[in-house]
RNA sequence: GCGAGAGUGGCGGAAUUGGUAGACGCGCUAGACUUAGGAUCUAGUAUCUUAGGAUGUGGGGGUUCGAGUCCCCCCUUUCGUACCA
């Protein structure tokens, strides 16, 4: 039996005591950066979706390091945030404490899987040696008019008593963290102006290489849009209602305009007849929920203002409506109403009897035909005076042109990107470095003043719709740094995706203090090489990452452009095919495989399991398969224990003195060597697995092969073992008879190409594509020969006979096609 | 609604440019060893079959000598998104 307790705990006792994960951080030669995204410690302790990210991600990592990278791998803590403060609140331990505690289980168990962190480089968010330089940040971005404080309509989650960005409120309009039904409230918070960013953000997606389905979010998430800012005159008024449009090209077919029920002009367009009606309509929009306003299956609802709009390019005069279908949020929140080429459009003037104008004509369309539903598509102007007969895109082009011309419009860009909320109502975070004077107003902390320290006595943790902080008077009170009166500091903290949007630049010196990182070492570092972590997080912590790291390259910190060059999101491992929770009770525990199989064999078989990025439904029935592999690969070492003290292998093998068993088991041996490599650099464990095990099943008689071959053999296979089965391999490597450590000392043998080369091949025998027989031949026989061979074959001849041959198919080395009728 | 991905044996899953579908593993069947087997080893294992073959990668069409792979339509499912003008 393989005894795994024994040998995991040797093997991590020497890697720990050899020091053997210390990265040389100064170095700018082979550089690999490896890095899983750090770990969220609440009260919950690893589970099989941590392991399943952090295993196979080490093993990618170990396999770079045996092939001779420097390597860097990190781990850490994203040790602010909701779940400690709702423990505290529950139980009246101090986040802190609790925090803490939970690191020091959660790193007794990150040990045993026996990852190759370099605990050096580990750091806690909630430390003020961190988050000071969060408040620093703030005071960057402050500085070039990138952190503003607004009043703002806001996400308010009224369970967490706090705000909540855009991004952190789900679709259904729930919270991201506790699903509560989010609601909507008027308050002045902080926010960072990432939309600044915005069009670098979109055009940078281009240069990483990450998951498609994940820059293609974060491409719909900015939602850039080019078109054409326009005014309508307002009839009897000096005032104009600006709308924002993609196609201009469709401006003769508007029939009225609409306003956003919160819409400043409301008031002034409204006619005496129409307010009380206008305003009932605002007032029912009111009490409606953010989810019922934005349904998509809610029937359009509005009402007329009696007011009129003037069209800029014909003169027309075309009525003013609210509805609740325009977003004040977005755009000039006003819009024109183009029914016969905008869906909402007609939906709407079909509702309210509005006129339908059909001005772009669809290719191959009749003019004069009726239109039975809004055509969005391009096509040759209408009914459009002057600009009849072009196609829309020169349309769009040239009537934006006049009204530019006659002054009445713009080219412009607008994004669906907001800028990032980042103020949260919570204790557990990082303070905001502000101070509020009565004579100065709002004052940054100076630098030299940082950090903002969160304090740890006299707490009330207890949500009341206001901060924590606010109860706390030793921290409230202060005096103002420009003029020395009394004032009262922000009691707010930040949003913790602000912790997270540059921690893999802290890891590099985490005691750093003369800055938020040692550039020179980010330098050698940046972009992560290869970043792991789950697909939830493709436009929150991915996009402010991408955004806080641009501005500190602005600022000169660092020389790169994007944080994570490469992507990988870990699928999702679920159990009856429900997502683990602790609420549903079906968290896998991966302590009892551990005990039971050993960590190899628990990170194999979650290798093993399927496709990396897929995850799966966790079944634990076929872990012995791995297990069993384990065992015949500790029989067959120990069967030839300390061959390597015997013999000595070469490099290569000429293919011409092997007997026929060693010449299948080298070429196979370079098969595996070749397909591995392959496989487990791009994140395949699986099929990396599986090469292993065709291997073993390969090298049933070893014991037939010369010893030199046998060395040649096992020495290949224990090094592939060790990336994948860190333990594992290093005892192998060892029995073998080798003395110091693989990750000590990496090893790596390349295959031989030659091995690789076949001398026979097996032709396919086909009659009208299907397959009558195989027949082994030597490699690029000509092809008279494959076809007498073919012809002769009893089964071909037996399809064949009475029939009229066609043609014939000849692919060289591969398949002979005879083709009858 | 829209956008992106997925659908292959009893199960998890393999499969270069279109060229032997089902690697590897689980499970199952039979045999060997054994006091015993839920250990280990060996062999087999897509389905139907009149034993010649026929069928087979969600369904239906198509391109091709040849399609899991390419094209069109549809179904199921996962994820994202929710009137962004």
């Amino acid at each position: 039996m393989y005894p795994f307790e024994e040998i995991e705990k040797k093997w991590r006792e020497i890697w720990e005591a050899r020091n053997v994960y210390k990265t040389d951080l100064e170095s700018n030669k082979d550089n690999v950066y490896a890095l899983v995204m750090f770990i969220y410690p609440s009260g919950a302790k690893l589970h099989i979706g941590h392991w399943y990210n952090y295993g196979p991600t080490d093993s990618w990592a170990r396999f770079q390091k045996i092939k001779g990278k420097n390597v860097f791998e990190p781990i850490g803590y994203d040790a602010f945030g909701l779940p400690a403060e709702n423990y505290a609140i529950k139980t009246g331990i101090h986040p802190y404490e609790s925090t803490n505690t939970n690191i020091e289980d959660i790193r007794v168990q990150l040990k045993e899987m026996g990852c190759m962190y370099d605990w050096n480089s580990e750091l806690k968010t909630c430390e003020p040696k961190y988050y000071k330089w969060n408040q620093w940040l703030f005071v960057q971005l402050y500085k070039k008019g990138l952190a503003y404080r607004k009043n703002a309509p806001v996400n308010w989650c009224p369970s967490c008593q706090t705000v909540l960005a855009n991004e952190q409120v789900l679709a259904d309009g729930t919270c991201e963290r506790c699903g509560s039904e989010v609601t909507q409230k008027d308050l002045t918070q902080w926010f960072f102006k990432i939309t600044e960013y915005a069009e670098e953000l979109l055009a940078g997606l281009d240069k990483i290489d990450w998951p498609e389905r994940t820059k293609l979010m974060q491409k719909n998430w900015i939602g850039k849009s080019v078109g054409t800012e326009l005014e309508f005159d307002i009839d009897g008024s000096d005032q104009k209602i600006r709308v924002f449009t993609t196609r201009p090209d469709t401006l003769f077919g508007v029939t009225y305009v609409v306003l956003a029920p919160e819409s400043k002009l409301i008031d002034s367009v409204t006619t005496e007849e129409n307010r009380v009606k206008v305003t009932e309509y605002i007032n029912s929009v009111k009490s409606l929920t953010e989810i019922e306003r934005t349904s998509t299956v809610k029937e359009k609802t509005g009402v007329p203002t009696g007011g009129f709009a003037v069209n800029p390019v014909n003169g027309e005069k075309i009525p003013i409506w609210v509805a609740d279908y325009v977003l004040s949020t977005y755009g000039t929140g006003c819009v024109m109403a183009v029914p016969g080429h905008d869906e909402r459009d007609f939906e709407f003037a079909k509702r309210f009897d509005l006129p339908i104008r059909k001005v772009i004509l669809e290719a191959g369309k009749d003019a004069d035909a009726l239109l039975e539903e809004a055509y969005t598509g391009t096509g040759k102007m209408i009914n459009s005076e002057s600009f009849n007969g072009l196609d829309s895109a020169e349309g769009k082009s040239k009537i934006t042109d006049r009204l530019i011309n006659e002054n009445k419009g713009e080219r412009k860009i607008n994004f669906r990107l907001r800028d990032w909320l980042i103020s949260r109502q919570r204790y557990w975070g990082t303070p905001i470095p502000v101070i509020y004077c009565e004579d100065c107003g709002e004052v940054l902390v100076p630098e030299e003043h940082l950090p903002v320290k969160l304090p740890t006595e006299n707490i009330d943790f207890k949500p009341d719709g206001g901060s924590p902080l606010a109860r706390n008077e030793e921290f409230v009170n202060t005096t103002c740094p420009n003029c020395n009166k009394p004032a009262k500091r922000d009691v707010d903290t930040m949003d913790t995706f602000v912790d997270s949007s540059w921690y893999y630049l802290r890891y590099l010196n985490p005691k750093f203090s003369e800055g938020m990182f040692d550039s020179k070492l980010a330098n050698n570092w940046s972009p992560v090489n290869q970043y792991v972590g789950g697909a939830e997080h493709a436009v929150m912590h991915l996009l402010y990452s991408r955004f806080v790291h641009k501005f500190i390259r602005d600022l000169g910190l660092v020389n790169s452009d994007e944080p994570f060059a490469k992507l990988i999101h870990q699928g999702t491992i679920t159990n009856q095919g429900a997502k683990m929770s602790k609420s549903k009770g079906n968290v896998v525990n991966p302590n009892d495989f551990i005990s039971k199989y050993g960590s190899d064999v628990f990170r194999m078989y979650l290798m093993f399991m399927g496709p990396y990025d897929e995850g799966g439904d966790w079944n634990s029935s076929g872990i012995v398969g791995v297990e069993r592999f384990v065992q015949r690969v500790f029989t067959l070492f120990s069967y030839f224990k300390n061959l390597a003290k015997e013999t000595n292998s070469e490099e290569k093998y000429e293919l011409e003195i092997l007997s026929e068993v060693e010449k299948s088991v080298y070429r196979k041996v370079n098969q595996t060597v070749l397909k591995y490599e392959t496989e487990l650099d791009n994140f395949r464990f699986n099929v990396a697995v599986a090469s292993l095990m065709e291997l073993i099943n390969e090298l049933k008689n070893l014991n037939e092969c010369r010893k030199d071959i046998q060395l040649y053999a096992l020495e290949r296979f224990a090094v592939m073992l060790a990336p994948i089965g860190p333990h594992l391999g290093e005892e192998m490597w060892e029995i073998l008879g080798n003395e110091l450590s693989i990750f000590e000392n990496p090893v790596w043998f390349t295959h031989d190409e030659a091995a690789l080369e076949v001398d026979s091949v097996t032709i396919i025998l086909q009659v009208n594509g299907k397959l009558r027989g195989k027949i082994d031949l030597p490699i690029d026989t000509d092809e008279q020969l494959v076809k007498n061979a073919t012809w002769e074959d009893e089964k071909v001849k037996s399809h064949t006979e009475g029939k009229t041959v066609v043609k014939e198919i000849y692919v060289k080395n591969k398949i002979y096609n005879i083709v009858v009728r």
